[in-house]
DNA sequence: CCCAGTTTCGGAACCGTTTTCAGCGAATCA
DNA sequence: TGATTCGCTGAAAACGGTTCCGAAACTGGG
């Protein structure tokens, strides 16, 4: 009935199927479906036949349906805290470079940091059957359920700069002990006594190592621990800004921070106390960007290898959904310690210099 | 044969299918089906037995299924020219949340603004049947297979930032024209004779936009176009370090640069060069960022709304995912020029203030 | 020329959902 | 109490691939 005896399909919007393409050079399914994978040799005349076709109805298979077919889908899920937070987006760029090197896609979700929303993505990841997962930790613990779920459907994760033993102890991240030992070092030698930190939530084991690393470094100098010198924030800049005026109060000649964002905070602190840097006080801290180079302060920081952070972690995750049984590895990346203005440096060299050629 | 008369389903590392708990409950899948997306009305005692077996086996649907037999896949692609530009995780981040929100995922990719790369991700994107794609359209024209593969799937497409009428003409885009207007307005009126311009690529709309709302604002300024202070960059550092050293031995007393990374590169220039900004030029570029308020040269912008570019172009896809004909629109966000110290309003005040109030 | 051994190909089951189409039972009304 | 309608329920067919299995075609040797 209706418009006459059409087949019923309309033709527009809708496309080709491995079917069509089988009709159409005259073949059956399986034959499609092997020159496409070019699995068990097909004849040349055949195969000709077949790309002509795929050519002709620009035919693309349907990876849905191939995912259902072959329980994979060939995407990764990404968990980041927060992908305007300057940090990310290089370690996203690594991991998405080397996810699609190896035909893999991103998919992409924001955690603020917040225990409910990772959740929630995870489960939605899990849902959508996504091959593995890359995922930067939030503090807390997964509900029962949730972490039953993973264990059933058995999907690799790794713990992308913070780890997390209690789900897998795959994980790839920065040497933030190291870094934060570094520079603390770094502002003692540039002749800093009073060294302030504001380190990240110690929720977070970035943060512990970071705070770990501050304080040995003190100590390895013959510096005093004083606990009103340091704040504990939550890597964005209102902490910083608060705990800037916190801690600025207490007059530290040197401040590290855990990470760029609260530096901005600091410094907005900074400026409505009427302090300068590296004038007042002597300033590092974490992540270093391209731009940081042409503005003043001039900061010194400690760089972490952002891209690699994202390319590695994807290379071990994929390596584990090909079911590879290395055993579990945290990879740790080693920083770097960028010497500008920020920490006073050149300011102190004089008094820097004179106390280290006593040694 | 073998180890007795298991049912030959190893219990291990499979997920609970819809069956299982069709089994578990004792019904069919179709009531479970019905319960899971609360359809028609399910008895109140089969619809509690149903969810107990859902909570016990700890089932969660299979969603690639699902999109198979729905025909939808509830993602979204997203192809950015690069997520570490620093101007792109905010609309990001506006895109997801706005996805989110509807019940999408976004699919990340990145072009690197090249053609080929772009064409890739869209084949891929197609492939794997997203709903829609967001796009901020490289230069140059797809190849025509691909231009008739999106004929033939008809998938929605909306334009991020940048219009490509041949493609579609829904687009989310920022007013480039009165940004860029604004910005070289201010700069005149803080007394700058001599303003260069460091554009995007020409091969792109918003780039094309910009030069024209500077070539007329200095026109209505009465201000000549002198092609010597003219140059195309490509929005990144690199660009701008070069375009900067060509640019300011001109020596322009003023510069509007159409993005922040070939800011950069212009202020890695001029600091080569001994320039200082803004004692030597004054300077407005585009995007603005929570950080820029703490560094000195403290930049003077033109920011866009990036945030709600991504929410809002996320919107609109959606809107004609669900089939809305509403007729093709691209929207455009006005920019807000944030006026701090580079442009040298304060230090050229007195001089731009006797002229104009010669008016 | 015949038969065993390889390729090559086609048929059909399966992946986990949704959804159509009947059928069955219960409730309402006369 | 019996008939009619309505609400639920279940079997089965898509959705678009992959892949096992058996059959057909082709090769070569005796």
């Amino acid at each position: 009935m209706g418009s006459g005896k059409s087949n019923g399909r309309s033709k527009a919007n809708k496309a080709a199927s491995i079917y069509d393409v089988a009709r159409e050079s005259k073949v059956s399914v399986f034959t499609v479906s092997a020159v496409i994978n070019n699995k068990s040799h097909v004849g040349k005349k055949l195969r000709d036949r077949v790309e002509e076709a795929i050519r002709k109805l620009h035919y693309r298979p349907n990876l849905v349906a191939r995912s259902l077919a072959k329980q994979q889908t060939h995407t990764i899920g990404m968990i980041v805290s927060d992908i305007a937070n300057p940090f990310f987006p290089m370690v996203v760029r690594g991991a998405e470079d080397a996810a699609r090197k190896h035909g893999y896609n991103l998919l992409l979700c924001n955690s603020d940091d917040t225990l409910e929303k990772e959740e929630n993505q995870i489960e939605l990841l899990l849902s959508k059957r996504v091959d593995g997962i890359l995922l930067t930790k939030a503090a807390g613990e997964f509900r029962p359920a949730l972490q039953q779920m993973i264990k059933q459907v058995n999907i690799p994760f790794v713990l992308v700069m913070r780890t997390y033993p209690k789900l897998t102890k795959d994980a790839v991240i920065s040497d933030d002990y190291q870094g934060a030992y570094d520079a603390v070092s770094h502002l003692a030698r540039a002749g800093c006594r009073r060294i302030g930190l504001i380190s990240g939530p110690l929720t977070v084991s970035n943060a512990i190592a970071r705070s770990q690393g501050f304080r040995d470094a003190l100590k390895s100098q013959g510096l005093p621990f004083e606990k009103s010198l340091v704040i504990e924030g939550d890597y964005r800049i209102e902490s910083g800004f608060r705990a800037g005026h916190a801690l600025l109060s207490h007059q530290p000649d040197g401040v590290y921070v855990a990470n760029h964002l609260m530096t901005v905070g600091l410094l907005q602190a900074a400026e409505e106390m009427g302090l300068k840097c590296p004038d007042d006080f002597g300033l590092v801290s974490f992540d270093d960007y391209p731009w940081l180079g042409v503005f003043r302060p001039k900061l010194t920081t400690v760089e972490l290898p952002k891209r690699q952070l994202g390319s590695e972690a994807v290379e071990l995750l994929i390596r584990r959904i090909d079911g590879s049984s290395e055993k579990a590895t945290v990879r740790k990346l080693q920083p770097e310690l960028r010497i500008r203005e920020s920490c006073g440096f050149a300011l102190h060299m004089s008094r820097s210099a004179s106390t280290s050629s006593g040694k």
